[in-house]
DNA sequence: TATATAGTGTTTTTT
DNA sequence: ACACTATATA
């Protein structure tokens, strides 16, 4: 029998509702995964399902991982054989099963977004983008916005605004074409393709119900729509699904999570049973309330209120700085204090912020302190430079006709094979319709090169070969050693001798004993298994909870976790909620949301601080509070004192208005430029018509407008005060 | 083809 | 401020 003893009400009610569509509304620190264990511990008990029927989808290896081993610890080994996995992963999976219907083949690749953006960048160079430059980052990410809405891309991109969106529309075909002729998938085809396999072949979904006949999702709030299609095709015919979420906590809206899948999940399952986990066993009664008369502001949520049975703790304190410097100054003076009188390890700390850039302020300032702190975030290990070419080596390995591997590693480390050489091998591989890797078997029969070209790829082909022979037999980690040496790529690094080469090395030893581990767990770990392993990985297994150091980390990051003391940092307007650029919107629901993670995190001691002038990007800027601020009862927290609006125009007068409005920072809806500064002559750079010079003016303050004679769209009148328009550098 | 310089674009990032 | 990348130059 499963002891439910512990639970409450609410949480027993979860567990138990066993049949047919359950929505769990789970806030924050209410018990979640101890009730999505019981549930799944219930059914396997009561044998309603086999360990084995139970597909639980979460979104990161860590949180899979964590369901399996507190599974285990309560009803033991048979808790292995729960598919718990994350999206990707479970479905790389069954494509690698079923993909050949839709024309790819088993060992296809899986591309990262580094890997996506080169195929894009190649595109556009491929058709020479005239004067407007677009980046294939931009490109990508509404491609795979498009991707992830579960439309038609191209109808999807076509119907967005701005130039990006047709520049996309225009290359996403291609992009797709590229990829399959590759035979590489990229993230978002990691759930696109299944969908299709599904729509396509009715028999297959069906295998699919018969084996999952009982689906759970975590994290529900974050998916998107092409996850909740996939999610309910599989759930449709037993409607045994049970989804655990948060709208409240839904921050990757600007990765396409859509929020209606939570809020409309009664619509889509009629007979949805839904329960509220309102019971917090985190955080003081002092720190729920001021985050509820935070996001009690949001329109757009399910209405719940948090409340705990725990003993009254301190107010919230406000810290009110002068600049970045002072306010990480004076953030680790508490953290000192509470360490020394509180007697507190250093575990029990972070600081939280928006932007990672804000972390360099609290780096240094921890760091003449000697506190010893960790910084979460940054530059995943297996996206750096060094083991992203180990991996290139090892890809082309495993599928031959991936072709951004390929030309990844062509030249690396230096051999001598540059532009021109590459553009010949290329164009001949493209007019005789064959990969890049059989044209470099065939460097003889092309013409175009010159001599040494022809000698310096045949031995590349040759190196290939040599790797090609090993991999067929040897384990991975043997083929990767053989990579690391045989390739020239330590070598290379050992040449260079810097300290930052040495890193490098040891980057890519650390790379390889991590994969000998693997090895040692599993022995039967191929080398397709590893790679699909190491791209969709993620570094969070690497933090440590409680290592007597301070966490720095995103307010992103930081969703899941809890800490003792918990420093929300940098609330100011424009950085919190930070103003988007003038181009993409900002969501101030969603902002809001992220400072609610951030507070909810907290469970005994919470701050809240700003600067009212902090160096970023370059400029000093000087900034009002948070708007956030103003929305907490005064009771509720100590400290320094809030200025009030109507005081931070007074003291900081018109310079605060025009900063915000030119610097990065502050620059909000209504898009217009409120430095209302044109004289004619200027340049200006207007959202829909492009660049433009004014050639006159009329009207004056609040009504000034401007006549623009634009490069491409003629003449405009322009009301200056609402236009999207801004003044560039003459 | 490799290196110096100018130019640029800067959110968040589970996969 | 700073890091990354496209362009010019040897």
């Amino acid at each position: 029998m499963v002891d439910l003893s512990e639970l409450n009400d609410a949480q027993r009610e979860a567990v138990e509702t066993l049949q047919g569509p359950v929505l769990i509304l789970a806030g924050a620190g209410s018990g979640k995964t101890r009730v999505l264990i019981s549930r799944i511990a219930v059914l396997i008990d009561r044998g309603i399902i086999r360990p084995y029927q139970l597909l639980a989808l979460t979104f990161t290896n860590k949180a899979a991982k964590e369901l399996r081993e507190r599974l285990h610890a309560m009803i033991g080994p048979v808790a292995e054989q729960v598919r718990a996995g994350t999206f990707h992963s479970t479905f790389a999976r069954l494509l690698r099963r079923d993909i050949a219907a839709l024309g790819y083949r088993d060992n296809f690749a899986i591309y990262d977004t580094d890997d996506s953006e080169r195929v894009i960048k190649r595109i556009l160079e491929d058709r020479k983008a005239p004067e407007e430059r677009f980046s294939p980052g931009r490109i990508h990410s509404l491609i795979s916005r498009a991707k992830n809405s579960a439309e038609a891309p191209e109808g999807f991109l076509r119907a967005m605004p701005g130039p990006v969106a047709k520049v996309a529309a225009d290359i996403c075909s291609e992009y797709q074409k590229r990829l399959k002729s590759n035979n590489a998938l990229d993230f978002d085809d990691l759930l696109l393709a299944p969908k299709q396999l599904f729509d396509q072949f009715p028999k297959l979904l069906e295998t699919y119900r018969d084996q999952f006949p009982y689906i759970l999702v975590d994290e529900y709030q974050d998916t998107n729509r092409a996850q909740y299609e996939l999610i309910k095709a599989l759930a449709a015919r037993d409607q045994n699904i049970c989804v655990v979420g948060d709208d409240d906590q839904s921050i990757y809206g600007w990765r396409g999570a859509d929020l209606r899948n939570i809020l409309e999940f009664e619509k889509d399952f009629p007979n949805a049973k839904v329960v509220r986990l309102e019971q917090n066993y985190r955080s003081t009664p002092q720190i729920l309330d001021l985050a509820w008369n935070v996001i009690r502001r949001n329109v757009d949520r399910k209405e719940k209120k948090l409340w705990t049975k725990k003993d009254d703790g301190d107010n919230a304190t406000v810290i009110s700085a002068m600049d970045e410097n002072e306010e990480a100054w004076r953030i680790v003076e508490e953290i000192d204090r509470l360490a020394i009188h509180e007697r507190r390890p250093y575990g029990h700390f972070a600081v939280l912020y928006r932007i990672n850039a804000q972390s360099r302020a609290l780096e240094d300032t921890l760091r003449r302190r000697g506190i010893p702190y960790e910084l979460v975030g940054g530059v995943r290990f297996y996206e750096r430079r060094e083991i992203k070419d180990v991996l290139a080596y090892l890809r082309i390995l495993d599928n031959p006709d991936d072709a951004v591997s390929l030309l990844r590693i062509i030249n690396v480390p230096k051999r001598g094979i540059g532009e021109s050489t590459v553009k010949q091998l290329s164009d001949y591989a493209a007019a005789s319709g064959m990969s890049l890797r059989e044209a470099l078997k065939k460097v003889d029969d092309i013409q175009a090169l010159k001599k040494a070209a022809k000698s310096r790829l045949a031995a590349f082909n040759a190196l290939l070969t040599g790797l090609e022979e090993e991999a067929a037999a040897a384990k991975p980690s043997v083929i990767t050693r053989q990579v690391i040496e045989k390739t020239g790529i330590r070598a290379a690094w050992e040449d260079e001798g810097s300290e930052e080469a040495h890193t490098r090395i040891d980057n890519i030893l650390e790379f390889r004993f991590a994969l000998e581990e693997m090895e040692e767990n599993n022995p039967e770990l191929t080398l397709r298994d590893f790679l699909q392993e190491v791209t969709l990985m993620t570094e969070v297994d690497e933090w440590q909870e409680d290592k007597g150091h301070v966490t720095l980390m995103t307010l992103h990051s930081a969703k899941g976790l809890e800490f003792p003391v918990v420093f929300v940092s940098g609330l100011e307007d424009g950085l919190l909620p930070l103003a988007g650029r003038e181009d993409r919107s900002s969501d101030v629901e969603e902002e809001r949301r992220l400072f609610y993670v951030g507070m909810t995190r907290a469970q005994d001691k919470l701050y809240l601080s700003f600067a009212n002038r902090r160096r970023l990007f370059g400029e000093g800027g000087v900034q009002a509070p948070s708007p956030f601020l103003s929305d907490i009862p005064t009771e509720l927290i100590d400290g320094d004192t809030l200025p009030r609006h109507s005081d931070i125009s007074i003291s900081l007068g018109e310079h605060a208005r025009s900063r915000s409005a030119s610097s990065g920072l502050g620059r909000r809806k209504p898009a217009g430029d409120s430095d209302h500064h044109y004289r004619v002559g200027d340049r200006i750079r207007h959202r829909d018509f492009g660049d433009g010079t004014v050639i006159s003016k009329s009207g004056g303050a609040d009504d000034l407008k401007i006549r623009v004679l634009f490069r491409n769209a003629g003449t405009k009148t322009l009301l200056v005060r609402v236009a999207p328009i801004k003044k560039l550098k003459s």
